[in-house]
DNA sequence: TGTAGTTTCGTGTGCGCACACGCAAATATA
DNA sequence: TATATTTGCGTGTGCGCACACGAAACTACA
């Protein structure tokens, strides 16, 4: 194991200086700060965290800002689990976490809770930028505080997030479609389900959308794309009159996709005459849409594992703030399939 | 934060004498011991495990058996990756690997690598147990030095391994059957491919093919299911000749079960006649499955994340051997489904 | 040339623990 | 009682790093 005193020696200097190099402490002259970052490169040094951390009685406060969960709407569970699991893990490297949630469709609450963040004066920033003009309007505020953050989730760019991580929605669109295909045949008549609640992930959405009516456009099948607005999703009786009146309508009904993370919410307000004949491929492994899975209601699932997600948020926030490492700008998870057979 | 020698102040001995009674290292009056313990105990001490580790030069050594993979065979390549990630992670732990690496089919081979192995005398090791008789022929040998060990990709049982990683091989195949039928219809014929280089491994592949069968008669759909048997996988020309030839004798073929890692060897000797007609289901994410994935040459495999279950191996063994975790006894690795859209 | 100020760097200390060394007291042996 | 042996314990050092302190070396200016 290569040491900041066995960098020191090969550079000629002492390992206080080799220290304010790796620390960016000022105090070294250009020459010999040049000279000591080759040497650290060339030899691939790495700050001990072990070490690092025993001497630095300092700890760090990493600040998480994503939407609560609820009972019907749990796919911000499985990230706060994943982060929760890191936590455990850089616990002893004096790490700790501030976690801050907001409604997940209420604009106010992300901007009380970035508030409140910014407040904390973490040392770091996970955020889910759910709302593009409030984040726009705060992350100045912990720029000027010099603090790094990382995008989960949800892709805005414009900003100096140091990282993103999450799902490339088109091609998750593209591999619903072949999803879809297959279980269908052809030709093929689907609805799309639509609902109006979240402003900024409508753009996944969407892509999504394109991306699975690519997939049929691409590979020359017949197909039909029917779009379906249900306004309110947490009104399930509006849910369940809309929904079936609409679906009927249409004629040769085959599949039904659903581009949020809602597809449950939908196969459980379905008429069972509807249900038994549609197959049905929607996103993300909320519990709800394991379950649905698991009662042959959905037949596939896409994923982004948000556990991991949570997890790996958290240690690049780690590594760059220990070990300086810088990471990837974005860090797209496996598109995971789900089916009743493999959860 | 309460430190070793607060316990020592308020015991009025010295630290070392702490460190005695916390290691069970002996030389200390029982007097004293029990009253360092109570002292410990009241304040509720725990070691420092960063400080801990630090200062623990000690280096714990990890024996890993796998085999070797080449070019043409590279199933076991994702694995020495994620042995190799886990030790980057865990160097800083002082912890060692020593990579014992045999040929796949060749028992002698294996058997003087585990010889090796024994010699080197590690504090744990990870085996992929690939002949039955001469793992348990050697197991005492390891036993005998209390050398906890894990097995991996193999669940060889009557042994006293801390834990299993691998898959489940009925759940795959059955799973496999699904997606074999979502891409045929019905009803369908469908070549399994056996070939009998790896007797051990047979047990895992017949499982898959259980599975596999098992899931069109579940559904109750109709399944004619012909066995081809391909003697020498290595002999290219061989291959070709017998797999287009036995495979042109089925009427009606239209998809090809692979139960084995070769999937990729088989489409690439297959007719383009054959090629295009069949949907091909196979297992594991090996360079050249993937390709042959791209390719649109095979439709799905299944893949087990072998680079995890590398990792995950030495992972298990660390917290075993530091922080004394027992692992759980069988850690199943997610059966993931991976096709031209998701790699 | 002399002095003050600035830049650039080396040294020393401590984080909490593990472990080797060796001394003193207690006990055994002659 | 003198000496040898064992038992019980304190001390010192180092793990790799962060950071404070202060000393050269260099610059600016009178």
């Amino acid at each position: 194991m290569i040491t900041i005193s066995d960098i020191a020696t090969k550079a000629n200097v002492s390992a206080g200086t080799v220290d304010r190099v790796l620390h960016n402490r000022g105090g070294v002259s250009e020459k010999t700060a040049e000279r000591v970052r080759k040497i650290v490169k060339d030899n691939n040094f790495k700050i001990n965290a072990v070490a690092s951390s025993l001497a630095n009685k300092k700890s760090r406060t990493i600040a998480v800002l994503i939407p609560d969960y609820s009972e019907t709407n749990t796919f911000w569970k499985d990230t706060r689990l994943g982060v929760e699991k890191a936590l455990e893990e850089f616990l002893k490297f004096g790490v700790k976490l501030e976690v801050f949630v907001f409604q997940q469709f209420d604009a106010s609450s992300y901007e009380e809770e970035f508030q409140k963040l910014i407040e904390s004066n973490p040392d770091g920033a996970i955020i889910a930028p759910t709302f593009r003009n409030e984040t726009a309007k705060h992350i100045p505020k912990i720029e000027a505080n010099k603090i790094p953050y990382i995008f989960i989730n949800i892709d805005l760019d414009g900003f100096k997030n140091i990282s993103f991580l999450g799902q490339q929605s088109y091609k998750s669109g593209y591999l619903a479609g072949k999803l879809m295909h297959v279980s269908l045949g052809m030709p093929a008549v689907i609805a799309v389900i639509q609902t109006k609640l979240n402003v900024e992930n409508n753009q996944a959405l969407s892509r999504r959308i394109q991306g699975f009516s690519d997939y049929f456009v691409k590979k020359e099948i017949p197909l039909e794309l029917k779009m379906v607005n249900i306004d309110d999703v947490l009104d399930a009786k509006m849910v369940k009159n809309t929904l079936n009146l609409e679906l009927s309508k249409i004629n040769g009904l085959s599949g039904l996709f659903v581009p949020s993370s809602r597809a449950s919410v939908f196969v459980d307000a379905l008429n069972s005459d509807l249900l038994n004949i549609l197959e049905v491929v929607g996103f993300d492994g909320t519990e709800q849409n394991l379950n649905s899975l698991k009662d042959d209601r959905i037949s596939f699932i896409i994923s982004q594992q948000s556990f991991n997600q949570g997890y790996n948020a958290i240690k690049l926030m780690v590594d760059f703030l220990i070990e300086k490492k810088l990471p990837t700008p974005k860090m797209y998870s496996p598109i995971e399939i789900l089916t009743k057979e493999n959860i």
